[in-house]
DNA sequence: CTAACGTTTGTCCAACCGGTCAAAAATTTG
DNA sequence: CAAATTTTTGACCGGTTGGACAAACGTTAG
């Protein structure tokens, strides 16, 4: 076991939190070395020190963060199963993800900002975790086209390209917004998006004629 | 004029090449806080204070980075033209994009870098040249839709989702490169990326039978 | 009440960072 | 050559940052 079971009090575990929450907002917007402790513990409302009696060093902030991250951001892909139709399958897994990026913005964007600067606190997660989980729905993607159930076209990039689109929609939000403009950039682009993108996965850019 | 012609000798063209050089290294991968200008000094071979005799500030040196960067950034969007069959019109412009975050993947995680943080720097950009071009493009594909000539969808939508797929190959090369592993992850991602998302877009998933 | 324990904070420090400055070194000009 | 100009650098400064520490404060159990 990593964690050799840190006994912790109820009071720990609610500040931890606190420091936690407020710790995302600052991380995924300033990324790591652009957020300073005192930002954070500003955003969760205590002093540095007593944030620092909770976690120790930075960086533990940020790698808690990390792994908690980690589980829930490959849980849709977790649930891509074998049972049900393939194309209801991968339909569903778009919807998740994209949902995804409209709840949990901020996890998108520390993730994202920890990918840009090369990956140095999670490449062996990468490597390892990771890649299996990939490796694996891959298999089972493939096992789709053997069976004529969906187009033959390569399963890895087909999954970067469902990462891709969806995860726009929170990494690049702000040129998005800027883009569609006032009218069009407000709560509807989601629904916008989802159409767009159901389309574009299911029945490609050819005119049905 | 924005430039009120600053008269440079050629040494100081050929220097401030250099730093740009070596500060679009340090600044694609460190995020602009994250960077130091002992870093961009030490890159480009030289102390900081000769760095900073031709770059008064560290943000001069990424305001240049960045107007620079976006004058190229956009060429290829531009170039999509409304002569020419749709499909393969859009086809190049896919093609070009994958070009770009192969040849010039630094630029790219520059500008993931700006807009991941709020656009700080270029939101009038974003707002103002941008997105009058994308307009002009996304009507330029309505017509080619009203033609017949390619699906109904939506052109704001398609642009980002080309935007987000052909990116994604610099901006997350570490987790591609991690997740193809040592085999299918060297050079030639790019031509698998290539046939497969020329056929995302054109064909999408559905089965040719 | 009081001793023990968990929590909070003011103060301090060393390292770092962006930027200045004056003087030295190199280069150009007459 | 020598004067003028441009380029380079070492030393320095004020502000910030991550983190240490001891003292104060609060809470709970005996």
């Amino acid at each position: 076991m990593d964690t050799p079971a840190p006994r912790r009090t109820r009071i720990q575990q609610e500040k931890r939190e606190l420091i936690l929450e407020a710790a995302l907002e600052v991380f995924s917007t300033n990324g790591f070395r652009g957020s300073t402790i005192d930002q954070i513990a500003e955003a969760a409302g205590m002093s540095k020190p007593n944030l620092l009696y909770y976690f120790r060093r930075k960086e533990d902030i940020h790698e808690t963060l990390m792994q908690r991250l980690l589980d829930t951001w490959l849980a849709p892909l977790r649930e891509l199963d074998d049972i049900g139709d393939p194309l209801t399958e991968l339909r569903s897994y778009i919807r998740r993800k994209l949902e995804m990026a409209r709840d949990f913005p901020r996890e998108s964007r520390l993730f994202a900002n920890e990918i840009l600067q090369g990956a140095p606190r999670i490449m062996p997660m990468l490597e390892g975790e990771l890649k299996t989980l990939v490796d694996e729905k891959a298999a089972v993607i493939k096992g789709w086209m053997r069976a004529g159930k969906i187009a033959h076209t390569d399963p890895w990039h087909l999954i970067f390209s469902i990462w891709a689109t969806t995860q726009h929609y929170a990494d690049f939000d702000v040129q998005v917004r800027a883009v569609l403009g006032p009218n069009r950039g407000g709560d509807g682009r989601f629904e916008d998006a989802a159409r767009f993108l159901e389309q574009l996965f299911i029945d490609g850019l050819k005119p049905k004629t």
